[in-house]
DNA sequence: ATAGGGTTAG
């Protein structure tokens, strides 16, 4: 069916190149006009263009005399004004108007035009036979060579990969050379359009084909392996390329070391590390960024200044991104006034401040219940021309909620809908939970209500959220059937999820289900975590069963998992209750110990088991 | 032209 399609767009080719004396009459008479006196004659008196088809287009088009801006006046003229002609301009008029343009050099035109030709249907050909008709229009082979670059382009660019692989099909076919620059931009844009899986396959042809495959390339084929968790398969692409003649550079290094740490698989980090150094690849702002969010995974808390020193002595220049992880890192660890000064010392090096650095910033702040200097920083990033976008909106929102202030998270709200900005999955949730949080329920639930009214799709931590509110009204039966209709919507419940009904459960004495959820979760390799020991552990306080709780809690260390304060003073305020006292005062310098705080409940409890007698 | 940064739930 293709050939014959092909056959028959040639055939009206050759028929349409045997001009007639006419048609190069018309032509001339439209080119001498144009060259005289522009494009006017033909708005006034359309008439003009009455013998005007296809063949006699082209001719226009092609005359050599009829510079290239008259061209482009005319083709745009023909193109906007379809009622004066007897058809739209055909194929054959856009590849003439190429190709004059190609003679200029013009080659982001072309793509303009093409663009236009891939999006319109009676235009638009398979790309054998649009090529094919290329070819039979002129057959220079460098033109139709920059020609298949550029087409291929255009379809990468409009994410058409089907005719992109078309055309890099046709170019190897002819042996033409294929340009790594227009490759890159394909495989940056199968990793915007998630088609990441694609990739490699693309990257393998291009070295099968002779591309001049360059270490851009060969990144971003390993940043595509890395991000489906196949770093190995990066690292062998890595030493494979070697042989060809094909170097990591430091970027190469950087994806490979961010998917080990994203991965968790830290012990391979050092010898990552070790192999930069082998090769002479000096860190660059990004590695130090990568590290230090490793060292904080890690809790390595007292590298992260060193590391940022060791930055300095090797003088590697900051930047912004840098900046903000250390201050983000300094925010998580409750020091804001490192946050802060590291934000003066970004200002005084010269580097712009940008939305992100200030979010960072501006959620410390909240975190550190200094409200009134996070308002005044979004004054000041506003001040700096920056906007105000959705994620500091919903820093600040959430600033309110956790505090309660439900009234200054409203107008809030307010002020961030008359900015047009749509609340989000964000914006709810952090409502709804500072509503759960003042026990106001009912006002809790109508938000989430509300935001699936507004057409918002609820995401897992809305359902966890929903589900927490049910737990703690004790409608489990609500909770539970709310759980399995994520698992319908395919929003996976995770750790948290499973937290919420288990937290549930426990405070209700329902140890029994707590227990048989935990289960399930173990089975379905979701792994618990601190706050299901914490909870379980409550639990068990709660009732008495304080042997149990110690039991999980030494359970715990066993798995790894690092006691918070909140269980801490669950177990000890559970220990002085039996009168446990010598015990709890063991757990309590412990405590002290790791760094937690202990509150005033910590010591109330302690005091009391002084005056409890064990066992009663 | 390839890498790294800010927000939410317990």
């Amino acid at each position: 069916m293709s050939t014959e399609k092909l056959s028959q767009i040639l055939k009206e080719a050759v028929s349409s190149n045997r001009t007639s004396l006419t048609n190069q009459k018309t032509a001339a008479k439209i080119s001498t006009i144009l060259i005289k006196s522009g494009i006017k004659p033909f708005k006034t008196n359309p008439s003009l263009l009455s013998n005007l088809d296809s063949n006699v287009t082209s001719l226009v088009l092609s005359n050599p005399n009829l510079p290239l801006h008259s061209c482009t006046l005319f083709f745009n003229f023909l193109k906007t004004n379809l009622s004066l002609t007897s058809q739209k301009p055909s194929l054959k008029t856009h590849i003439t108007i190429i190709l004059r343009l190609y003679k200029a050099g013009k080659f982001k035109e072309i793509k303009e035009v093409l663009k236009f030709i891939i999006f319109d249907d009676n235009l638009r050909y398979p790309v054998e036979e649009m090529i094919s008709l290329v070819g039979f229009e002129c057959n220079d082979s460098n033109f139709l060579e920059k020609f298949c670059d550029l087409y291929f382009r255009v379809c990468v660019d409009n994410k058409m990969f089907e005719e992109a692989n078309g055309v890099f099909g046709y170019m190897e076919k002819m042996g033409f050379k294929i340009d790594e620059r227009s490759c890159i931009m394909y495989l940056i844009a199968l990793k915007k359009c998630d088609k990441g899986d694609s990739i490699l396959g693309v990257f393998r042809r291009m070295v099968e084909s002779g591309v001049e495959v360059s270490v851009y390339s060969m990144t971003i084929a390993i940043d595509g392996l890395c991000n489906r968790g196949e770093v190995e398969k990066g690292r062998e692409l890595m030493n494979e390329m070697v042989n060809k003649g094909v170097k990591a550079n430091v970027i190469t290094y950087n994806t490979i070391l961010n998917a080990y740490i994203k991965r968790k698989d830290f012990g391979v980090v050092t010898e990552v590390l070790r192999l930069m150094e082998k090769e002479n690849v000096e860190y660059n702002a990004a590695t130090y960024t990568i590290l230090i969010e490793y060292l904080g995974i890690v809790g390595k808390h007292e590298d992260v200044e060193k590391l940022f020193d060791e930055m300095r002595e090797r003088r590697v220049e900051m930047d912004v991104h840098l900046y903000t992880s250390m201050i983000s890192w300094h925010c998580r660890r409750g020091n804001i006034k490192r946050a802060v000064s590291l934000f003066d010392d970004l200002t005084e090096k010269g580097l712009v401040p940008n939305a992100h650095v200030y979010g960072a910033l501006i959620d410390g702040l909240c975190k550190t219940d200094q409200m009134e200097a996070a308002q005044m920083m979004v004054n000041d990033m506003q001040s700096q021309g920056i906007d105000v976008n959705q994620v500091v909106f919903n820093t600040l929102l959430h600033g309110y909620c956790r505090k309660g202030m439900m009234d200054d998270a409203l107008s809030l709200l307010a002020a961030m809908e008359k900015k047009g900005l749509q609340p989000d999955v964000f914006t709810y949730n952090t409502i709804a939970s500072g509503m759960s949080k003042l026990k106001r329920h009912e006002d809790a639930k109508r938000w989430l209500f509300m935001m699936v009214e507004k057409g918002v799709t609820p995401n897992a931590v809305n359902f966890t959220t929903l589900i927490d509110i049910h737990c703690k009204e004790g409608n489990f039966v609500e909770a539970k059937r709310l759980f399995q209709q994520m698992e319908t919507r395919g929003e996976r419940p995770d750790t948290i999820t499973h937290n919420a009904l288990i937290d549930g459960y426990t405070k209700k004495g329902k140890l029994k289900d707590a227990y048989k959820l935990r289960d399930e979760m173990e089975a379905k390799g979701r792994i618990p975590d601190v706050y299901t020991y914490t909870s379980l552990v409550h639990g068990e306080c709660i009732f008495g069963k304080v042997d149990e709780a110690m039991r999980l809690f030494n359970e715990m260390h066993q798995r790894g998992l690092v006691p918070n304060v909140v269980t801490y003073t669950a177990i000890i305020s559970g220990l002085s209750k039996e009168g446990r006292s010598d015990e709890a005062f063991r757990l309590y310098n412990e405590m002290i110990n790791v760094g937690h705080m202990p509150d005033q409940r910590v010591y109330s409890s302690l005091v009391g088991s002084l005056h409890t007698v064990r066992g009663q």
